[in-house]
DNA sequence: ACTCGTTATTAGGCATACCATATTAACGCG
DNA sequence: CGCGTTAATATGGTATGCCTAATAACGAGT
């Protein structure tokens, strides 16, 4: 026993909002997880009885779980349908930067005005790790710290809806960004422009740190153009 | 037969969509007509048991609905209390609307280059309706229209991850925007800025549209301020 | 042999029953 | 009289069982 049997004496631990945290969410934050590393494929179903089993849970939740990755648009549903693994076609993934496009351009333009000067050091060290690990051959080492700059400047806005959004718009690119930075031009490409990014971010040049942000994953599209025509030159209904 | 394949002739009527959406989709629509009519408001809590009572379904999906609905943002929860119906504060609002403009203005970009002519013609018809429905008291109708308006506009792109971020935001600016829209000026100013957008739209101008739809919703900022600031001169945590 | 119909199996949707915990009120002690 | 402790109750969280619908396989009839 911790300090949760008995009687709830004076909290003396400020921890227990953390693990009283919904099992709906703790399941939908493996499920992500698996979609990441590819544990569940794109089209994968998932079925209830299976899934809730194979992570000791009971159905419930699990249902939960699919009900919040249905509305992060990372499970599909149909009526009588087992779940399935989002698949966006290349005009989704399309559509999806570039909405992305725009909010990180948004995110640049307001990090200048808001980020304080710690903000920006961190986000400048993520840079900067990315610099240090460009060699290494961990491309999701990598792509995460990628993700991470991204992130960081959004985050230093200050605009939560701003950031939750990004997040989601965030989670249904990771794979096809993902494979877009395992290139070689794609690597190159990022560590520039980021490196610009963090330029103009440190000169609190809005309209440039806009721009650059918005051609970065506007170029994204491009990038995945490219990969996906080659690997399935349809399934684009 | 001719749809259903059992022998329910009872009800010929292709309503099958509908009857074959979810129950937790439709206790959440009926959730979020309740908090747009204000039988449901801002901070009021939803019990689990009550809820399902008086809608005649049971926990399960009513549980489900409030998934969907946090998922928009719509209602909270914390961990072990009733969830409430979204409150948000004057700086939540701000940060919602800045988003929403820069979609807005993404989206009249867009519309521009993709819009059919149909839909333009769809949108100057909103545009005519709000003119006609100007001196009726009608303040529900008045703003339902032009809702659909800027509604009309987003889905003009095809951008399906715009439409739907953008409709998130919509309803959770629908209270804050529809007390704005009550006020003379802000009818005055709805109409003068619709007339601009539409005229940019037929020219498919879209710098000039993407900048008067942004312009249209950061004034709306203003206007929500000042409201709210009158209202409830705090509570703005 | 092929096609259509019927049945069985499987899986998702909903309801209900159970459990754990947090909150509040009442009682007792200081 | 006030504060602390404890117990009761209410509420959200979880598990499970039943119901309905879709699908696939098998059998019969043409």
């Amino acid at each position: 026993m911790t300090e949760a049997s008995a009687g709830k004496s004076r909290s003396i631990a400020p921890i227990p909002s953390l693990s009283r945290q919904r099992l709906a969410d703790q399941i939908a934050d493996v499920l992500r997880e698996q979609m990441l590393t590819g544990t569940l494929q794109p089209g994968d179903p998932i079925h209830e009885r299976d899934a809730s089993e194979a992570l000791g849970v009971s159905r419930t939740p699990l249902r939960e779980a699919i009900l919040i990755l249905e509305a992060e648009g990372l499970v599909e549903t149909s009526p009588a349908r087992s779940p399935i693994v989002a698949n966006p076609s290349l005009e989704e993934l399309s559509d999806l930067l570039l909405v992305q496009a725009n909010l990180e351009a948004l995110a640049g333009e307001l990090a200048c005005a808001k980020a304080t000067d710690e903000d920006i050091a961190e986000i400048r060290d993520l840079f900067q790790r990315m610099v240090d690990t460009n060699d290494d051959p961990d491309t999701v080492g990598f792509f995460k710290t990628d993700m991470a700059f991204h992130e960081a400047i959004v985050r230093a806005t200050g605009n939560q809806p701003l950031i939750k959004t990004h997040q989601q718009y965030n989670s249904r690119l990771w794979r096809a960004r993902y494979m877009s930075s395992r290139t070689r031009m794609g690597r190159i490409e990022t560590m520039r422009d980021h490196g610009d990014i963090i330029r103009h971010l440190e000169n609190r040049d809005a309209p440039a740190t806009a721009e650059i942000l918005r051609r970065h994953l506007l170029q994204a599209i491009a990038n995945i153009t490219r990969i996906l025509r080659t690997e399935r030159p349809d399934t684009a209904s």
